[in-house]
DNA sequence: GAAGTTAGTAGACGCTTGTTTACTCGTCAA
DNA sequence: TTGACGAGTAAACAAGCGTCTACTAACTTC
């Protein structure tokens, strides 16, 4: 009756690691147990700390591995705002946006975790956001662009994908674009 | 050696809610345990539920408690995004505001109270904000002025008072009330 | 002054958490 | 075939959580 696991270590390894990211990207980090990130990636929980050392460092290896903001922050500045409101405008609707953005908006209220957060918004948003402005005050008008995604994910998770009750798509890609243009623009 | 303690239901129940107020919003719900009200009110941990029934019904009579968004609301509807960025850039430094959007961004991963602060953000912030504005769209800009007003208290908590650092206060409100006024305006 | 009401207290309850230990057993080199 | 290595497992660990019960003692009422 009981299968025979095979062994894999990588394997496996990627599995908690694929499980991890889910949960935390849907749940928060402490809203998410041991034993769901187990129980997800159908492995025992004690290979979560053989593999990765503790939650903490699970988590920063999660956030670690995904990329910097995906792909928004290519192309010239003058369509920085258009392309940021698109994927806000997406992401209020398909909850599948970046793993930094919805572990950030989930999980910056645990102290343990809140120096790896801190330094992986820095690196992956806020420092390639800023280096990308001309300008004076580049540092605080990302930090504004930010706090408008962030905010629009916190909205997101209060009221689910209806939040912003907008008749058309376009007109909130417009208004959004216009709010990130006064963000970033000179 | 043991003090003899005063018998004062209204007063214990007063230094509770204070205690839980003060908590809540400093630190989000689920990092603030009822030991710990209970140490910071100076009342013992059984009277809290006592008179509140619950952490949960504790939180929300905390929320409950509180006023609507704090004055920013009053006035012609021309001068909101200015009285607005003026609310935030004083948030931005100094973290005494209001306590409905401190406990919102630090409580908003918590699933137990998730609908006790939708709703509560809904009536103290939402709704009225989009009823003074004119024009099409008004709950989905009221969406987006909300989303930004949260995103720059998440952004304030992770990076603490100097979060957006800009050289001049006069030009973060500058700055804030375009960006407002590309939220509100028609 | 006796009796009753009730604010306040101490401590335990059951449960969940992250973490760790002791063990089983599949795999592969000698 | 035998031995060692290590992936995988089950169970327990201590600590912390919200909640609840049994009790003490201060106040009110008659």
């Amino acid at each position: 009756m009981d299968e025979t696991r095979q062994r894999d270590r990588e394997g496996t390894r990627r599995r908690i690691l694929d499980a991890a990211r889910r949960l935390f990207a849907d749940l928060g980090y402490d809203q998410v147990t041991m034993r769901a990130i187990a129980a997800e990636a159908d492995a025992n929980i004690a290979l979560i700390n053989r593999y990765f050392g503790s939650k903490r460092e699970l988590f920063a290896e999660v956030l670690a591995m995904q990329g910097r903001f995906p792909g928004v922050l290519e192309g010239p500045e003058e369509e920085l705002p258009r392309r940021l409101a698109e994927y806000v405008a997406d992401r209020l609707r398909s909850d599948q946006g970046s793993v930094v953005l919805a572990a950030l908006i989930r999980s910056s209220s645990s102290p343990e975790i809140h120096e790896i957060i801190r330094d992986r918004v820095s690196s992956a948003i806020l420092e390639p956001l800023s280096a990308r402005l001309s300008g004076p005050d580049a540092a605080f008008r990302a930090t504004v662009a930010a706090a408008l995604v962030t905010g629009t994910g916190t909205m997101r998770q209060l009221y689910g994908p209806d939040a912003a009750a907008a008749p058309d798509h376009e007109v909130v890609v417009a208004r959004l674009t216009a709010v990130f243009e006064a963000c970033l623009g000179m």
